[in-house]
DNA sequence: ATTTTAACGCAATTTAGTTGCGTTTTATTT
DNA sequence: AAATAAAACGCAACTAAATTGCGTTAAAAT
């Protein structure tokens, strides 16, 4: 199956109208390594889409379960494609992030194992995630 | 050693200047066992503070090494009380911290233990936070 | 007591993100 | 294929968090 048909089969699936934009973009998340901030998908459609409409696809795709929020080094909106199968309203996003802090880039690391805790102190506990803050490979260099 | 005298003595150590509020500000964080949003600290000064010297305060609070930053749900400014010694530029939290859904509060889990991983990948990992998400003792009723 | 410096209040500004609304485009139905 | 419905769009206005400039006040050092 090509990019395009697994857009166009994933749209579908998710009752998403298939605009230019919002293929464009899909393809930009599913084509890219890493996690994408908003003012880099601003600068990719330049002056050709409304910040407003950014916004807006990018929260149907998170509902859709398509992509996920990551965490940023400066608090901004930050999403990566979903590598496992998620629904709307249960996302499942048990690894671990590595921000790094020269490029400020957001890394999903799929393969960090993190030990499944259930219960802590009283808390009970659904969800969590692990931040890794350092240096990426590109950026040790330097 | 008194809390005020402890305050005093932190205040000298890190070059900062004693005033009323930021005296209040430390001793506030002193007292709380859980972390402070900006909304709340905001709240408990009233129109007594402005907000620039709140927001000020914090920072240099935190370059002081006597807070830590400390993920918000809502992605906003939130602090915690320094565990260990933290010196400006070398903070160091690889504790875990439980946001709970209901109440939107930010925990700090002293006690979590967390393996300390350096290297994965290629990556160099300086620091590092666990944030789980769930509900905390007081929000498991309703 | 004087000088220096950090902290302050106030107001203006910046920036991320949201919302309202009329229009366009895609999908559905007839 | 034409008409209708629904989602997505652009534009502009707006909200709220956080920052900055600047003249003034208060704390620390001389």
């Amino acid at each position: 199956m090509s990019e395009i048909d697994f857009i166009d089969n994933t749209f579908t699936k998710y009752g998403l109208k298939k605009t230019k934009f919002r293929k464009e973009l899909y393809l930009l998340f599913y084509n890219s390594a890493n996690s994408l901030s908003v003012k880099f998908i601003t600068k990719e459609f330049a002056s050709s889409v409304d910040k407003a409409s950014i916004y807006r696809a990018l929260d149907s795709f998170e509902k859709s379960g398509l992509i996920h929020k990551v965490p940023d080094k400066d608090n901004l909106l930050r999403y990566s494609l979903c590598q496992s199968e998620c629904k709307p309203e249960s996302h499942s996003h048990d690894h671990a992030h590595l921000l790094c802090s020269k490029c400020n880039e957001t890394f999903c690391l799929n393969d960090f194992e993190i030990p499944i805790i259930k219960k802590h102190k009283g808390f009970i506990i659904e969800n969590y995630q692990v931040i890794l803050e350092g240096h990426c490979s590109s950026c040790q260099a330097s």
